[in-house]
DNA sequence: CACCATTTGTTGAACATTCATTCAATATGG
DNA sequence: CCATATTGAATGAATGTTCAACAAATGGTG
């Protein structure tokens, strides 16, 4: 009855699985083995609830159920409700982060290709999908009445922003702008998070291909030179 | 015991009342006033409460307790704790509303005048303050998993951005600018929700200042012969 | 290999708590 | 005195957590 091959719950949720993680042929790998893919399945289900039902209605019973596991079974994994909450979004901010930080390598040494990439990266598919956006916007609701999440909640951390600047600053000198760096890494960042907020809400004028438009529009009217 | 003056919970709060809702003069005067300060009453605890604690923990109780009320109240003046919460996005659309229209009127007929006067807008300590951006954040949260929520929880709503729309067509032909209207009005409008994100945020580098900042940095880019 | 003991994983019911809602009793203004 | 507003305790539903029982895998031992 249980353990009826527990195929995954979406297509999407796949993308977000390690390689060690497909179930297929890792199923029953051994007790090691099992306990990272369980929490790894149940941190799925939390994003899943989180999307469909938003924070306040996501409840343990709906993540088990989602997981096609037993009622008592997050408890044992995770110690609380909100230690897997919290688990969730460290999930979530570890993926976040390694994506950019890839992004950014595979993009070379020039600083505008660079800075393109990063936006690009903002619009991937595998980041940027309504059920992830639906639970990121569901942790930010939450992140500023809770301490605990502060740090993990704006995905883009002062890292990223540092980077921004910087890159900013480059393009400045090879350019021959005259913007502060500091502010114009500001707008551009804000209005990143500004779609991605458009995305979340579902707003029938914006979809991933428009925000690329809007993105790229504000890349070639702050740095003509490089992307005019 | 009870009715202890009720003094206005933070410093903040009062801007958002009407002025017929004062409490030092307005307080008993008869049953049809006190049935709608009442009302206001209990919505200013609401969002009081959303952004204290948050959507999910903002309880019946504490909008109760918050304004100095018995327990039972907010049934009697709101049939549900969802329609008190519907009314309270309510209150603060329509708000956020009568505030930008107001704005653009005062701005003048010079479209680039009315731009900068949309964007200052937004930033006026009467909408852009800790309080209210917080409780603004709690029903974004939940807007995508609500249908009730939706019309109302993107306080910039179609109309809204139809004006951008049509102020950066205007902007585009008198300034000989390249730009489609409507990417642009979308990189505008939605850099203007991501500083808000960030103010709602609390990042340490973003303030109401370096926000606006930014904005103007974004005019000036997109619009240099209007904003140089 | 077979057998058993031990550890680990899982279940589902019981429990305690929190919270929205109801409502009979009471207070207040007209 | 009537209509309305307000109170606060009672109620019931929802839900996070605990735990005793059960299942399965593991590892040692003969």
């Amino acid at each position: 009855m249980l353990e009826t091959v527990t195929p995954m719950k979406t297509a999407e949720a796949s993308d977000a699985l390690p390689e060690t993680a497909r179930k297929g042929d890792a199923e029953k790998r051994g007790r090691k083995a099992s306990k990272e893919v369980r929490r790894l399945q149940l941190i799925e289900a939390t994003i899943d609830s989180l999307a469909k039902r938003g924070y306040a209605e996501t409840t343990m019973a709906d993540v088990a159920d989602g997981a096609g596991l037993s009622r008592g079974i997050v408890n044992f994994h995770f110690e609380s409700k909100e230690k897997l909450l919290i688990a969730t979004l460290q999930h979530m901010y570890d993926e976040y982060s390694a994506h950019w930080r890839t992004s950014l390598q595979k993009a070379g040494d020039d600083p505008a290709r660079q800075l393109q990439h990063l936006v690009w990266a903002d619009f991937d598919r595998s980041i940027c999908n309504k059920r992830k956006l639906a639970a990121w916007l569901a942790f930010w609701g939450e992140a500023k009445s809770r301490p605990t999440y502060q740090a993990l909640s704006s995905s883009r951390d002062a890292y990223y922003q540092q980077v921004f600047i910087d890159l900013c600053a480059t393009l400045k000198q090879s350019g021959n702008y005259t913007y502060d760096p500091q502010v114009i890494a500001l707008a551009l960042s804000a209005m990143l998070e500004g779609l991605w907020l458009r995305l979340m809400m579902g707003t029938e004028d914006t979809t991933r291909e428009t925000a690329l438009q809007a993105a790229n529009a504000f890349l070639a009217a702050a740095f003509p030179k490089h992307f005019g």
